[in-house]
RNA sequence: GGAGAGGUGGCCGAGUGGUUGAAGGCGCACGCUUGGAAAGCGUGUAAAGGGGAAACCCUUUCAUGGGUUCGAAUCCCAUUCUCUCCGCCA
């Protein structure tokens, strides 16, 4: 959420930045409210003095006019009350302005590549897909998941199940052992507040699991990405400037409706309902979002090197960027079915947007009082890590060889193959 | 599910109708002390909103929302969250 302070010191410039993110809004309106607002506040205040004033006096012939001066803070409250809220609910749904550093585009075909990165494999038959290896080493199985729960999920089974795993328990122990991150085994439910903290709620809410426990409480929502939680640890707070940065990292359990993406992807575990994905989150001083941006991106890279599976980073258009971010690199790795790079982490600094929303503060050096930046990503998406793993490892015979970094976290398996 | 207790500043914790934005402690910052550190001593240290070029001023805030009152952290009601005990269960 940006700050109205900010956005009213130069409201021209905020419309131009918005502009780059293709989202119409109406400016005048939030100005126009703006003005009433602070009108209605000031109103407010005069009175509220006055009627101060005659507590303090104690003396009894005003008493009768402060009962007459509260009625009025009343109605002036009640005009202001609604004028805020109607601020509030369009200032929540305007997503974050591009950092210049982003290029100004309509879609991902504007995003644009920064680098490449691996030897893409050469085979010398044709490569088969991840489905296909896995349901031929009857590893991944679509139709028993049809059966027990619906279309979008997947079992994995066997020795490809303990590939995801490994996957999952060597991804954490070099971020936690070598890249500073802080282990954290979340909640997987988020509060609505939470999740309006990180940006999915109120817009978004089509594409979340609600959960019913039948509480009457607030609003719990199965967690889209860690990211929620994760930056959510802040929610509230004001930190001490010797506590920054903070980086966690989780791997957990996502989910998702993927709502909107009827008919992609339908084939294979590329895009479910379920998933698990490694996440990193920073929180830190608002001057060092892109130093930490870079960071965070290198540590995803880091993982891929260490696989040693071909990808490339992307640096997103304006209007490619999620809802919170300000800027984002996509690493997308190789998959030889497709012939083509598939998105496996996205890394992004969200600025103080997110902070905002959560009324994270930090104090900085000068003792002054300021919203944090934010930064998620993946390290990576475990799943389509397995899928690449797969794919680029996959040999003639339909096994699969097992990178050298994760064999001791499968008691040094060299090869998945039938049986 | 049954019974009870409680939500106060960055944190802990006093405070039961009138300068209480809130004692005390911890933490933090600065200064003194020291060869340097620790300890010790002294000083300072809430946030949000509004106004102002600034100094600074004003309003609000003791879980949230209502109520009583000229006046509420303090009294009443509702909601919510946390903790303890019992039951149930991984």
């Amino acid at each position: 959420m940006h700050d109205l302070k900010e956005i009213r010191k130069d409201f021209s410039t905020f419309e131009e930045a918005l502009k780059k993110r293709l989202v119409n809004i109406d400016l005048n309106i939030l100005k126009d409210l703006d003005i009433q607002n602070r009108d209605l506040i000031q109103k407010k205040e005069l009175l509220e003095k006055e009627k101060k004033d005659i507590s303090k006096s104690k003396d009894k012939s005003l008493f009768a006019k402060s009962k007459e001066i509260s009625r009025s803070i009343d109605k002036l409250y009640e005009k202001q009350k609604k004028i805020r809220s109607d601020l509030e609910k369009i200032l929540s749904n305007i997503p974050n302005t591009p950092h210049v550093d982003v290029p100004i585009g309509k879609n991902d075909n504007d995003n644009v590549e920064v680098t490449r990165s691996g030897e893409i494999p050469e085979f010398d038959f044709k490569p088969m897909s991840h489905y296909e290896i896995g349901e031929k080493l009857d590893m991944l199985d679509f139709d028993l998941a049809t059966k027990t729960t619906g279309s979008r999920f997947v079992f994995v089974k066997k020795k490809l199940a303990l590939l995801e795993r490994a996957i999952s328990n060597f991804m954490l122990d070099i971020h936690i052992t070598k890249n500073g991150y802080e282990e954290i085994s979340p909640p997987l439910l988020a509060s609505e507040n939470s999740m309006f903290g990180t940006g999915q709620l109120p817009k978004f809410e089509n594409d979340q699991f609600e959960v019913k426990l039948d509480e009457g409480g607030e609003r719990k929502f199965l967690i889209p990405t860690a990211e929620v939680i994760l930056t959510n640890i802040v929610k509230d707070r004001i930190i001490g400037l010797n506590l920054l940065p903070m980086r966690f990292v989780a791997s957990t359990p996502c989910f998702r409706k993927e709502a909107g993406s009827y008919g992609k992807d339908t084939k294979g575990m590329i895009r479910q309902h379920q998933f698990y994905k490694v996440e990193m989150v920073s929180i830190v001083e608002q001057t060092k979002c892109m130093e930490e941006l870079e960071r965070m991106t290198n540590c995803a890279t880091g993982i891929l090197d260490l696989l040693e599976l071909p990808y490339r980073k992307v640096i997103l258009c304006s209007g490619d960027m999620g809802f919170s971010a300000e800027k984002t690199y996509d690493i997308e790795v190789w998959l030889p079915s497709e012939n083509k790079y598939r998105e496996i982490s996205s890394c992004s600094s969200c600025g103080t947007f997110q902070a905002v929303r959560m009324k994270t503060r930090y104090k900085n050096q000068k003792k002054e009082t300021l919203f944090p930046g934010t930064l998620n990503g993946s390290g990576l998406a475990i799943g389509r890590t397995l899928i690449a793993v797969m794919e680029n490892y996959q040999q003639k015979d339909g096994s699969i060889r097992i990178p050298k970094v994760l064999r001791p976290y499968m008691n040094n398996l060299e090869k998945i193959s039938v049986n």
